[in-house]
DNA sequence: CACCATGTTCCTTG
DNA sequence: CCAAGGAACATGGT
């Protein structure tokens, strides 16, 4: 689910559910999630404090909270992983099977779940250190991702997910926003001309921003099973309408048919992960 | 059984 | 020191 489209809907719904609710207890379920934050650490930092709002940077949540008597706020780090959830139940519905934190936020509890459990909850903010600038951040720099790209020969495609280059690009939209700006996912970074990059950064941020244009009209209460809330998906709940797959161009449409040229998509490795584009309209 | 999956980090190699 | 490649993490879907 998380890419930063997915994390921006995700904050935006959870900020006025979460906002002035106080935590009354801390249960943790899966220790690993929290590294390197000790289980008594999180309890003894989360236990009285009260949201003060949610923000995003890169691809990350960060839940700000304030103790009673205190003017400081601090934030909690929350990272989806690859298959990361976070989402209010109410407390006599049973916990889903991978719920790694559990918070109990007096109505209801705030739980975070995470099935391959490669996400984090943490008050470690050492993850948001080297992270790059925003892209859809005004005034993003242009120029000093053109020279960052020169410093590298790998494909543009791999650079894209580097996260200290550009935060919040993940292996979704820097196909999807590949493809919008005609460049082959191949093309060595340093070759790209400045035109290029200001045309591949265009289609970046156009990509995320649909993204969140079109998240943002989910009912973030609709769920396949019907008794979640703060959901986002990315992959299509059977039952639930096709809303996903039509916008995404080339991503897993390998065999399928460019929307442009009708060339079938083709699905190729790079770094270990899965690119698609069209070779036709991405020539170069 | 095989391969695939929205992400990051760590280790090795050069 | 850096860049690049690959494995690891862990579970589930097809």
């Amino acid at each position: 689910m998380p890419e930063l489209p997915e994390v921006e809907v995700l904050v935006r719904h959870l900020d006025p559910l979460v906002k002035r609710k106080t935590v009354r207890a801390v249960e943790v379920r899966r220790e690993k999630v929290l590294r390197p934050t000790t289980p008594d650490q999180l309890r003894a930092a989360l236990t009285g404090a009260t949201f003060q709002g949610v923000r995003r940077r890169a691809k990350f949540l960060l839940f700000d909270l304030r103790r009673t008597g205190t003017k400081e706020t601090f934030p909690l780090i929350a990272h989806l992983g690859m298959t990361g959830r976070i989402f209010l139940q109410a407390k006599q519905a049973a916990l889903p099977k991978h719920a790694a934190v559990v918070l109990d936020v007096g109505r209801a509890n705030l739980i975070f779940e995470d099935t391959r459990y490669f996400g984090r909850f943490t008050l470690d903010t050492g993850s948001l250190q080297g992270l790059g600038p925003e892209p859809l951040t005004d005034p993003f720099d242009t120029e000093a991702f053109f020279t960052a790209l020169k410093r590298s020969g790998q494909p543009v495609k791999v650079k894209l997910l580097d996260q200290t280059l550009i935060a919040g690009v993940g292996n979704i939209y820097a196909s999807e926003a590949l493809f919008r700006a005609g460049i082959s996912p191949k093309r060595s970074s340093d070759k790209l001309k400045s035109v290029e990059v200001v045309a591949l950064v265009k289609s970046i941020r156009e990509v995320l921003a649909e993204a969140i244009r079109f998240g943002s009209t989910i009912p973030l209460d609709y769920s396949g099973t019907g008794k979640r809330d703060g959901l986002f998906y990315y992959g299509k709940p059977e039952d639930a309408p096709d809303f996903y797959e039509e916008r995404l161009l080339v991503y897993d449409r390998a065999g399928l048919p460019c929307t442009k040229c009708r060339t079938q998509i083709k699905r190729f490795v790079q770094a270990a992960r899965s690119t698609y584009h069209c070779p036709v309209c991405q020539k170069r």
